[in-house]
RNA sequence: GCGGGUAUCGUCUAGCGGCUAAGACAUCGGUUUGUGGUACCGAGAAUCUGGGUUCGAUUCCCAGUACUCGCCCCA
């Protein structure tokens, strides 16, 4: 929790010698103490937004793991893994410069051969650059891509928010027909409903596309324009910059300003409109929960025509956002590919595990150790670590405790662990190549020879299944 | 980047301007020699950092830092 203090450093050595050093240790350390700087201490916690995931968590990811790989299966993903670190300008540029994520969220340095490199703020760019770099276009279409893995954003952590998170992407390249925008939505709503989450529902909207969207540009800037005094100071900035992104605005009078603001629906090409209206159409046959959110943007400004995103509204009317995504069609020739129309999604799943966890999702119970082994003197503690590894080898999930002595510490663990047998090994067995085998429910035990060891243990086991299925 | 809240053992909490900072859970050890659950005993373990007020600060004040919540933005 709190850092190393010089205090607990000197606490802590101290305690490991003995009493006569203590004073002249002491005494010794002094001077350093004022000497040490803050780079020298250890700090007992990562980096600001970063965080472990540990034991107890892992079964939230791992479902969610689960869920992914066999979705991605049905919906013909093949998986892919990209560097976490890519040249920065892959990222500016497909990205845009002007947007916050460029502008202040990328963790952006120089190696010291003198590149400019980035840790990737999101997993597209990457895809994109390795499906032009690997000829993936010669690949019948659609090229369907998925991955997960860590992004970083140096933003300011709070709840579900962190400077390192995980996401999951889900890309698909070389198609333009909109029923494939609809079946990504779709795959979305597989994926979060298949983790218990519940309530969801998408946002969609239609951005147009460059041609459409700069009529509508300029629509919308002569609109704030005439308006320009009511904005709020970032979007007066806006106006200049990204003037689209005006109509996200979260501030009141902004909001105000742009209800009554032209909307992109209202002046999309022919083409871009057609679109839309199939890609509804289909979301309607799909039976999919959708509403039109006009005022939907996004911040990466690759997107063209589709964006959308994902939410659940929980019992107080909070809305939780779990990710979102929209067609690119434009990307990979700006990246320097041939014209790839292309349509993906990422979903955070750091908020998956954070909405699972909020409505008690069942998910997938790591199976547990439901044997102990127990040795006690020299010569059954070599002998056991034999015979730990032929339970494995049988499939016996084992538990130990190697470094205990006393056969009553030992026992008192396995029965914390709530194994349902304790195979004891001492000086004796060890002599006669015999394990005892002690149920933990009656408290019965039996000695049997090595050679019928896992026979016998399966044995127990075995019905004990049995017994709880019958108690259900 | 801006605002609010918080900071005590590993965890959760108590406490008070003053003697040795209390408890629970967890951990480790023990309650005689090779047998678990309960019980009992014991051990280790904390006042975020730096200033100030004060005879004296864990407590009050200020700053820093961290965490946290909200804004911005996003997943």
């Amino acid at each position: 929790m709190a850092q190393l203090s010089v205090k607990k450093v000197k606490k802590e050595l101290t305690k490991k010698m003995d009493k006569k050093t203590v004073k002249t240790q002491v005494a010794a350390r002094k001077p350093l103490k004022a000497k040490q700087s803050v780079e020298e201490e250890i700090m007992l916690q990562p980096p600001r937004g970063m965080r472990d995931l540990l034991p107890g968590d892992q079964p939230y990811w791992d479902q969610i793991r689960r869920v992914l790989a066999r979705i991605s299966l049905e919906y013909g993903f093949g998986r892919i893994d990209t560097p976490a670190i890519e040249y920065a300008n892959l990222f500016i540029r497909s990205i845009g410069a002007g947007t916050d994520i460029v502008d202040k969220e990328m963790y952006i340095f120089n190696t010291k051969g003198g590149d400019k490199v980035s840790l990737r703020p999101e997993l597209t760019a990457g895809i994109g650059r390795a499906y032009i770099q690997h000829g993936m276009n010669v690949l019948p279409k659609p090229v369907k891509l998925f991955s997960t893995g860590p992004v970083y954003r140096y933003d300011r952590p709070q709840e579900g928010r962190y400077r390192e998170h995980f996401q999951a992407n889900f890309d698909a390249f070389g198609e333009q027909d909109p029923i494939l925008d609809a079946q990504l939505i779709q795959l979305a709503h597989r994926v979060v409903t298949s983790l218990g989450i519940k309530n969801i529902q998408f946002q969609v909207n239609s951005i147009g596309c460059p041609k459409c969207r700069k009529e509508y540009q300029n629509l919308l800037v002569a609109y704030f324009e005439s308006k320009k005094q009511k904005l709020c100071q970032n979007c007066k900035k806006r106006l200049e910059t990204n003037p689209m992104r005006i109509l996200d605005c979260k501030e009141d009078k902004c909001v105000q300003v742009s209800t009554t603001a032209p909307q992109s629906v209202d002046h999309l090409c022919m083409e871009c409109r057609v679109h839309f209206k199939s890609l509804l159409e289909y979301l309607d046959e799909l039976d999919l929960p959708y509403i039109i959110n006009p005022r939907l943007v996004r911040g990466l400004s690759y997107y063209t025509k589709t964006v959308f995103e994902i939410w659940s509204n929980d019992e107080e009317g909070k809305r939780h956002s779990f990710g979102g995504g929209g067609r690119y069609d434009y990307l990979m020739e700006q990246l320097g590919g041939e014209h790839t129309p292309a349509i993906g999604f990422g979903l955070g799943m750091d908020r998956l595990v954070a909405e699972m966890k909020r409505v008690h999702a069942k998910m997938y119970i790591e199976p547990k150790p439901r044997v102990f082994l127990a040795q006690l003197g020299d010569l059954a503690k070599k002998k056991s670590l034999n015979v730990f590894a032929e339970l494995q080898k049988n499939g016996i999930l084992t538990a130990e405790s190697f470094g205990r002595g006393s056969l009553k510490s030992q026992l008192r663990v396995a029965d914390r662990l709530g194994v349902e047998i304790t195979l004891i090994i001492g000086q004796k067995e060890a002599l006669d190549k015999t394990v005892i085998v002690k149920d933990m429910v009656s408290g019965t035990q039996e000695t049997v020879g090595h050679d019928r060891l896992i026979l016998a243990v399966k044995k127990i086991l075995k019905n004990n299944v049995v017994i709880s299925h019958s108690e259900e």
